[in-house]
DNA sequence: ATATACCAGAGTAATTTACTCTGATTTAAT
DNA sequence: ATTAAATCAGAGTAAATTACTCTGGTATAT
């Protein structure tokens, strides 16, 4: 079990924008975070789309957090760039045809929500504090 | 993110052998929980080498719970058969050079954390409840 | 005008997953 | 002792997924 580099590296640009001011070009991260900047490009577009972050195009362009690091939480950033973050078919997609008699079933589900509450109690503001 | 194949069915089989009151073979529990016999070998060997469970060899043979199914939690399953419960390798193995500085390194103790304490709390008495 | 940014989609090598196949070994019941 | 039913062990593999890159655009602030 583990989280997806498309997450992780999502969450360090996130964080990377939540310490700084102004715009910050996806070059200048992909430096400063060793990521390259054409996945960094796909990162963004999904981030961009779910509105946590804001674009100005051109010189001196880049990209800025669209809301208070202190309203931004691990969970929301998670949910734009992990497919799921427990995917499970049998709880997603009601794929498993025997989901009614399944005494395992409900483990997926707790297990889902103590991530979810976990995720959701940690904020980009709580990240910078270290 | 999700729980490999290899949890799942264990934990299925597990639930199986709680719910029966004698030794049950991997034929029998291939055949009832639709998992394929050479791959529950493999399981069942790690589970065994855990203690988690005893062997009776022979005609009548099979597989039954080392120990109380009040005793057995989801996460002891999980144990065994998940490489790593949450498998970053900047946790696991210090693989990360930036670790020092990394302010997203946080997050995923308190994910493993969180996961752990869920796990945990579910024992396979409590699957057989519903 | 143009340099510097973002946007978009196809392509791909490496890794991982979820198995199977084959054959040996052990042991309880007869 | 025989034998049938079970476990044990290791190599092999097809399919899916991951973690990217490559190419060629388009938008816009200076």
């Amino acid at each position: 079990m583990k989280i997806s580099t498309n997450s992780r590296y999502g969450l360090r640009a996130m964080t990377y924008l939540a310490s700084q001011k102004d715009y910050c070009s996806l070059t200048q991260i992909s430096k400063d975070e060793h990521i390259s900047r054409t996945y960094l490009e796909k990162i963004f577009a999904k981030l961009k789309k779910a509105e946590l972050v804001k674009v100005k195009q051109g010189p001196t362009g880049g990209y800025i957090l669209a809301k208070p690091a202190s309203k931004i939480s691990v969970l929301d950033i998670f949910t734009v760039l992990e497919k799921q973050i427990l995917g499970m078919k049998c709880i997603s997609q009601h794929k498993c045809p025997n989901i009614k008699n399944c005494l395992t079933y409900n483990v997926w589900g707790q297990v889902e929500n103590s991530i979810y509450k976990t995720l959701k109690s940690i904020t980009l503001k709580s990240l910078l504090k270290k």
